[in-house]
Order: structure tokens, then sequence, then C-alpha cells
DNA sequence: AGCACGATTAACT
DNA sequence: GTTAATCGTGCTC
């Protein structure tokens, strides 16, 4: 396989619970400061469609959800609790609102540039959440739109490690406090556990 | 034009 | 276990 190279359209081009799976074991890619600066994804969340009521396509399509509803592979970053970015990646057909959101990795490359990032901290918890590897790798608003199937961004995904089937494990999404049911129970959560 | 709130984190008691 | 931080977004008036 072709490891040095971001992962095709195709692949965010399919049911997003599918992608969130398999996402699982990519490595993500942010070019900073001329360098590369990576890590293996170990945990996600799927956000399908408008019914899902914990998606922020349940308000339908507005100027912050439109990159939902746009062709898979594109980066929706947003910014929240006044301090905090996230980052997903668009799934399924252009028109059909959906995201993985990307919650933890193992930093692999450019461990320097994010140990000034999250400067203070213990190592372990410099990339364990969705926040916290923003700012480990410095994705903030300016990457929102970004193609992640183009060689040339600064910000991609490609082929990384294959994780057992028995190493994944699945939960419901976290943060929904008050998200109705079913969407708060369902377990649209990806996890690999540490070994 | 104003307001309530959030796919979180870190610092408290 | 609890809560402040802090502001863009979407909704209401």
């Amino acid at each position: 396989m072709d490891n040095a190279r971001p992962l095709p359209r195709d692949f965010y081009h399919r049911s997003t619970l599918l992608v969130a799976r398999d996402l699982l074991g990519a490595r993500l890619v942010r070019i900073a400061d001329d360098q590369r600066v990576s890590g293996i994804i170990l945990e996600t969340e799927a956000y399908v469609g408008e019914d899902d009521q914990a998606s922020h396509a349940r308000a339908g399509r507005t100027k912050r959800t439109q990159i939902m509803y746009g062709p898979p592979g594109f980066a929706y970053v947003y910014f929240t609790y006044g301090k905090h970015w996230l980052f997903n990646c668009v799934t399924e057909e252009e028109g059909y609102p959906a995201a993985v959101l990307i919650r933890a990795i193992q930093p692999e490359e450019g461990t320097e540039f994010i140990a000034q990032n999250r400067a203070g901290r213990p190592r372990e918890e410099w990339t364990n959440g969705p926040a916290k590897l923003c700012q480990a790798l410095a994705i903030d608003g300016s990457l929102k739109g970004v193609d992640l199937c183009s060689p040339e961004s600064p910000l991609f995904l490609e082929k990384g490690e294959t994780f057992p089937p028995s190493s994944v494990t699945k939960s419901p999404r976290v943060g929904l406090n008050f998200v109705p049911e079913p969407w708060k129970s369902k377990s649209w959560r990806f996890l690999v556990e540490k070994l």
C-alpha cells in the first residue's frame, strides 16, 4: 500500500459509521513550520444527518454547517466554549450533512512541535482530547474547509496502523448531556484500547 | 441588537 | 465532584 499519500475521497464517501471505525489507526498529518507533525488516531465519533440531535446539522443548512453538506473529504473545524477548536472530517454524499470528530491521537512525528504547543502538560495529556489535539497540531479556524485529499494541503490523513478488531470498542458519544434519546445513547464513538 | 448555550479543558473544593 | 473561562453561532424580539 502507498502510505505516504492522503486517503482518497472515496474513503470518506461512505457510511459515516464505517469511516469513523476505519479512521482508527489512520495517521493525522499536519504540515507546520515545513515539517510533518502527526499522530495515530485512537478515538473518533460519528455525527450523522439532520435527524441526529447531537449534530450541529440539526439546525439545518447554515453558514456554520454548510461545509458538512459539501462533498466528502474536507475539514469541518469549529470553535466552542469560547476557547476550543475541534476537527472533523466531512463524510457521505454531497448534500447529506455528516462528519467524523477526531477525539484522540497518539503523537508520532514532530513531538517537539507538539510539546511546545502543549507546554507544561504531561505527555499523556498532549493529544488525549478533541480540543487538546487541535492545540497540539495548531489546528484552528484557518483550516476550515481544507481539502483532506490533496497532498498540497497543510492537513490530511494517511493510512497508518491496522489494529485488530478485538482492540476496538464502541460506546455512546460523550459531552451530550442534554441531547434527547435515542441520539444520546447511540454507540457512535469508536476507541482503540491501549496496550 | 440582545441572549443563551456549547461535540471541552483545566483548575478548583 | 464542581465550575469558570470566553466567544461564535443561531434564535428571538
